[in-house]
DNA sequence: ACCATAATGATACCTAGTCTCGTTTAATAT
DNA sequence: ATATTAAACGAGACTAGGTATCATTATGGT
């Protein structure tokens, strides 16, 4: 069993920047650093809260390269909010938990094909699809019930 | 065969305030009817520019009004822009042509029982959810082709 | 160490929407 | 028909969230 080393997050997210051409600047090691200590999703707001040493144009910048590079993907939460979170995988769904803000990611699960079928039922030529989904994480139904 | 009287569109919306307590006025009226003269969805600045002598504010707070009564409902486009559009049922989700803006109802479909099976396998509580599908109707695939 | 240029932050601006408040108007009572 | 009164209105201030501009700074290659 081969043990490969362990990169820290803020690293890798910087990394990726790099590998696109992009400069390893201190701002942009800030945000990485931010967004890696974060469990779940988070808004650009509070990365803005976390690092006002960091200007705003700066985290919205950082933001935008790290998910058109992938590591970062948004989600829409059901107030209507934007949020960001680390994306581990390519296209794929969440389990976002209204509780305490973490996801869990719905891979290799059938909804394309159900969509595929629909759509072509409705002879309607899918090109893409957004889908949220809400509700408590095993861990915080104690929560909901008792509180 | 019983033939129901064609209420208007826009009286139907009209009424369904009416039902609710809510008074006929002149800038209301306006608002319905430039929704049921619309096909497909539109945004609240959309109105606003058709309707240059209603306020920004009741054109926002009829939309609201309009949405809580269930006779509107919100779709959000793959830009990530709200619109709104005339809601036929209860909860159910759309084919939206990013062609020409009209958009399908997908109703009775099995999407409902596959999200209520995913999450229990993720011992997820499911409280909600947000589908959206994007792609082109029928009528709009040939433009698509040879455009 | 130098240099070209990518990246930054301050700030102005923008879009979409909400809030406030003095005025108008619809629906009801007279 | 008129008076009454609360609902609804519009103007405009304000907010949140995000983008554009541009002079200055810092990075990475030489």
């Amino acid at each position: 069993m081969v043990r490969t080393r362990v990169i820290p997050l803020a690293e890798q997210l910087l990394d990726t920047l790099g590998e696109q051409g992009y400069r390893s600047t201190s701002p942009r090691k800030a945000v990485t650093q931010a967004i890696a200590a974060k469990q779940g999703h988070f808004t650009a707001e509070q990365l803005r809260q976390q690092l006002p040493g960091v200007g705003r144009a700066t985290i919205y910048r950082s933001l935008k390269l790290l998910v058109d590079s992938g590591a970062l993907c948004r989600v829409l939460l059901e107030d209507g909010n934007l949020h960001y979170q680390l994306s581990h995988q390519g296209h794929h769904h969440h389990l976002l938990c209204v509780e305490c803000g973490s996801s869990q990611d719905l891979l290799g699960c059938d909804i394309e094909d159900l969509l595929r079928q629909v759509s072509a039922a409705h002879r309607f030529q899918l090109s893409g699809h957004w889908l949220e989904v809400y509700g408590r994480c095993y861990d915080c139904l104690p929560k909901a019930a008792t509180g």
